[in-house]
DNA sequence: TCAATAAGTTACCAAACAGTAACTATCAAC
DNA sequence: GTTGATAGTTACTGTTTGGTAACTTATTGA
């Protein structure tokens, strides 16, 4: 078996998708989005001490990454966007979930605790 | 249910998860060590782009995180260190398999697609 | 016509992160 | 006492990321 085998980041698939997700917001974007907090404003409203600017970021960012849609609807008094997850964007969520539950697992402090519990029973009554 | 939930980043477990691996190189660091590459001189040969700054600095950030041991032998001749796993290190490691796994069956293009048959082999072989 | 709402954009700033190149410390063998 | 190996450290630089605050565009309803 090749001993010589290099390893570089752009080669490396855990890499890659972790730098799908590695916006300081984007898994709890997808996480919104999934469950329905699709507007611009109302994914503001949920994350109070995230600013347009970066927001914005994001978003464009999953767009771009194909994980999520934006979609406009002219027809509307002032002009409405609608986020959704595309398909890949949906298997991530799983992959996420699988993060979480490791992260719930093995990560103890109070504040995540307390977290975890209010998102868990999210999850439940899914 | 509470409606009004507000989401931060400093208490979500899956951003807290990926910061434990969103160095540049910790993946890769964790599946080498993983692999019986546990000396610092062997990981950079593995790794011919890191820096021995990085390279220190990433391994000392797992060790802060209880993902990795460092064990001094002083009884050698030029001291020798070896890095090794702690059990939250290797059951991360498991949680990043999930990882690779989602990656090379989503993120396709070909210099990833090499790597992952590579990859794939060794994980075969375990 | 003027305020309000939705969804941004722009300019600017600070901290975090990654990288290069040169230097250091320790010991053992020659 | 100088060379070589192992495992770093230091100083400096450049890029990426996240953040603030003020401004913009389009439309509708009072």
């Amino acid at each position: 078996m090749m001993e010589t085998n290099e390893y570089d980041t752009y080669s490396c698939p855990v890499g890659k998708t972790i730098e799908l997700i590695s916006g300081r917001w984007k898994p709890i974007i997808l996480y919104l989005i999934q469950h329905g907090i699709n507007r611009f404003g109302s994914l503001q409203k949920k994350m109070p001490k995230i600013s347009k600017k970066v927001l914005t970021e994001q978003l464009r960012d999953l767009e771009k990454q194909g994980l999520i849609n934006r979609d406009v609807r002219v027809s509307k008094h002032p002009q409405e966007i609608f986020y959704s997850l595309t398909d890949t964007g949906l298997s991530l969520r799983e992959l996420i979930d699988q993060i979480f539950d490791w992260g719930t697992a093995h990560l103890l402090d109070e504040t995540s605790q307390k977290m975890a519990k209010s998102l868990m029973l999210d999850q439940a009554a899914k």
